[in-house]
DNA sequence: CCTCGATCAACTGACCCTTGTTCATCAGGC
DNA sequence: GCCTGATGAACAAGGGTCAGTTGATCGAGG
């Protein structure tokens, strides 16, 4: 699924036009980032958590020619899903008879 | 960060009320879970990928008693943070000159 | 249009993940 | 607005797994 088909699933389930809810899809998006960013984390009761993390700078190697490079420490974006939004893929990971 | 306040921001950038950005934030969120959920992942360009990954039973240790344990394999969402997400929060995490 | 994104290769070590309790906070309803 | 149910975070310890690196290309999406 891309942006365009979340964009598309976000109209239908506000009832409003693409464009609507385009807007909307941006705007929540965007406010998580800023969360993120601004707030180290963004919890969402019944689907996850976004929080920022730093990682630690470490030796990795390069797979083209195989020498090694120090990567120094970044931050990036871990996501916890909740335990309902794991239930709710199991709900068709393991969906026998529908 | 929490919905609430998630809520309050997406109002805030829609210009609509709490109630109705409350009504998209959890729309966008339900797209999202049902894209991974049936598309194996959600794909959103300049944010990141959500994906349904699957992870190999493995052997875990209690931390409590020390004891090891089976897990039996399991559906988790995996988020990979596009480039501009983390070069987003990287503006503040390197905020060195302002 | 044209950029973003996924792919693939070998390798390394950082990080996730488990249990279980408990408190605090959050979301919801009237 | 307040009460209540429920969800989530922290901690401790150890091991197995997955993420992450370069770089060019193809494909699709915005």
């Amino acid at each position: 699924m891309n942006k365009g088909q979340l964009i598309e699933a976000v109209a239908s389930e506000l009832g409003t036009s693409r464009t609507q809810a385009a807007k909307a899809v941006d705007a929540v998006l965007r406010c998580i980032q800023r969360g993120v960013r601004d707030s180290d984390g963004v919890t969402i009761t019944g689907f996850g958590t976004f929080q920022k993390k730093s990682r630690a700078g470490r030796t990795v190697r390069n797979p083209a020619t195989g020498s090694p490079m120090v990567l120094e420490p970044s931050m990036t974006v871990g996501f916890r899903p909740s335990q309902a939004l794991k239930d709710a893929l199991a709900e068709t990971a393991a969906l026998p008879r529908g």
